[in-house]
DNA sequence: ATTTTTTTATTTGTATGCAAACGAGTATCG
DNA sequence: CGATACTCGTTTGCATACAAATAAAAAAAT
């Protein structure tokens, strides 16, 4: 019998049993098969980034932030990055001199093209292991939880 | 109609349909709420670290990282800040010299005790959204994608 | 027994990721 | 109009996360 303090039943913790590390396993898995996918030297972050300004374009920093889910210090850190490598180009908002407007270069929109059938295929190959009906099934409880 | 070139089906792209954007988004909500419900300044790794060292102690720096899916050099890191706030110890193996034994101090122990119940609290409420029988699932579908 | 391979730990470099604090510009409301 | 609140961008500090190179020790192969 256990020694017990009253009423304090200690639990166990078992960490191979938590959706934490569940969650950071996946993420990892997806990670490498992005990096051994992409020939460019880019991150899914940046790739993030990349691809959702396409969608949005012209944008400012912190609201490329906000639609891909990056901290504020984190999408600089980005933008300066892609920025660097003339991937896109940043521009103060000449209404709104806090705005820094971000938009795609040619060589950013081929950077896109070059990469957008493998972004394709690391999705595909980091959901191989589940059926159609699994895919759907975890991406709609993914985003529950989100 | 698009102009292609032959066989180049250029296909479209949307961030928020893939699966590497959900597993982040999950991820982040679940590094925020054990965040919030931690008291003790740890992290969802340090936390992998200490409670993996409870189970599975002595053992080596590498064993401890590979049980816990860090990179040696990630867990170095967190080792070394463990070691630095006195909850756990770092001894070189007698029988290997190149192996770092680890092992939990007192005050590891208690930091453990004292927060097991809101680290289990924090997979509860990550899951809130969720049925039991979705629960179920969403681990099972993480696994085989890990 | 010597060579080869593996394992373990360390270090460096680059890239997120978030909290917190800051300054500057803009909007709001009394 | 003027005080207040909010937004945008920046910077610093800390903590992962991984690649790659190094070094030392141990194990395996010949």
């Amino acid at each position: 019998m256990e020694k017990k303090k009253a009423g304090a039943a200690p639990r166990d913790y078992a960490l191979h049993e938590q959706i934490g590390f569940f969650l950071r396993q996946a993420s990892q898995r997806h990670v490498a098969i992005f990096a051994n996918r992409i020939g460019d030297k880019l991150t899914t972050t940046q790739w993030a980034a990349l691809s959702k300004l396409k969608e949005i374009q012209p944008c400012s920093q912190n609201q490329l932030g906000r639609e891909t889910a990056m901290d504020v210090a984190t999408i600089k850190g980005v933008v300066d990055r892609l920025a660097k490598r003339g991937l896109l180009t940043t521009l103060r908002d000449e209404t709104d001199a806090r705005r820094l407007v971000l938009s795609l270069t040619e060589d950013g929109h081929k950077a896109i093209a070059r990469n957008v059938d493998a972004a394709l295929d690391v999705s595909e190959e980091t959901l191989k292991p589940l059926t159609t009906a699994e895919r759907m099934m975890l991406v709609e409880l993914l985003r529950k939880i989100s």
